[in-house]
DNA sequence: ATCATAAGCGGAACAACGTTCCGCTGACAA
DNA sequence: TTGTCAGCGGAACGTTGTTCCGCTTATGAT
């Protein structure tokens, strides 16, 4: 009948994880992917074996993790769409991204590390955010806004690497190139 | 009377040193600089204690290679414009620098990691290396070989970038990409 | 409501790492 | 040749990722 789970989790198995999951969105955010596991298990006021019941490798996390804050980046783009007027979407969007990215201090060091485990998140990161910054671009070009030609997946790299670049005071710096990038691809054809 | 070291090292002590950094350059380019200490240790034949006298940190280790490293490709340069005409030096040498770019894995991650140690690699590899590749390009643009104007750093980083994203096969598609280019800087102006 | 069962939990224990420490050895000046 | 201390080796410590197992307790049947 249903093509759902095999089984059902238990209630306070699924609390647990959920637990889980937000104190090591926090721990990451604040101390970087490297983070020790006991800490996120110690603040998610959880035992190491429930950890590693649920995200076998630490690996495992730092996927969730990151794949919950794409998604919910890339469903930001719906929202703002629907909210603001296209021009005004599309920079609120950009912020958020930057956002985002900021807080992935250490994630470049392991996506370059050669771990087949973290081999997957770049595409996964494409195959989400590419869309919903095209979505949002077209709607810009459409009212007129944004007259130059950009590819989204250019766009997301280089804000990426705008961000990665600095460490410290990295968020002014990336915040203020974006704003200028946005308002680069406003500019009249010459 | 000389400016030397406060003081004479003592003969085996600097044979301990030498062998360490050989044996230290051998494990991090076949295993990355995320190679145990101890592994170096062993392969030296020395006593784990004699690594921490030398380098108190594992960074000092790997900043010792990487700038031993670093000297000799400048180095190369030199030798390379004496032996080579113009055009054959700067393409020997930025094979070289692809060579000695490959064995660098896992030190982009400690690079972009924050970690204070490592903050003064770059400025040391531009500091080292963009006088070289500028007095090759002078070289290879005074006997016509090369035609378009481009910063010798710019070169260096694109290069670099180019040999850190792609790992396995990294090599021979860093080394095509590199022909490309220098085949590109031949080019007749437009 | 009660109970049997096993899903799920906590944290002790293990392995691999970076780093520290200290007793012994042997190189070098006298 | 000999005394001395620079320098060595590796045991030991603290911190990590990961495994393991006895106990707790949510859950479905009664």
């Amino acid at each position: 009948m249903q093509g759902e789970e095999p089984r059902r989790m238990r209630a306070d198995s699924r609390q647990k994880m959920t637990s889980l999951l937000e104190s090591a969105t926090d721990v990451f955010a604040k101390s970087g992917v490297d983070a020790p596991v006991r800490l996120i298990a110690e603040k998610a006021g959880v035992g190491l074996g429930t950890v590693y019941r649920h995200f076998p490798q630490r690996s495992d996390l730092i996927k969730a993790v990151f794949q919950t804050q794409v998604d919910a980046c890339a469903e930001a783009a719906i929202d703002l769409a629907r909210l603001y007027e296209p021009g005004e979407a599309l920079d609120r969007w950009m912020q958020r991204y930057v956002d985002f990215i900021a807080t992935k201090r250490g994630l470049a060091g392991a996506l370059h590390s050669g771990d087949p485990a973290y081999c997957a998140l770049p595409a996964y990161f494409n195959q989400r955010l590419c869309p919903a910054l095209e979505s949002l671009l077209a709607g810009a070009r459409a009212a007129g806004v944004v007259r130059v030609k950009v590819a989204a997946k250019d766009l997301l790299i280089a804000v990426a690497q705008l961000c990665s670049g600095s460490q410290d005071d990295g968020l002014v710096f990336a915040r203020r190139m974006v704003q200028l990038i946005l308002a680069g691809m406003r500019q009249e054809h010459k």
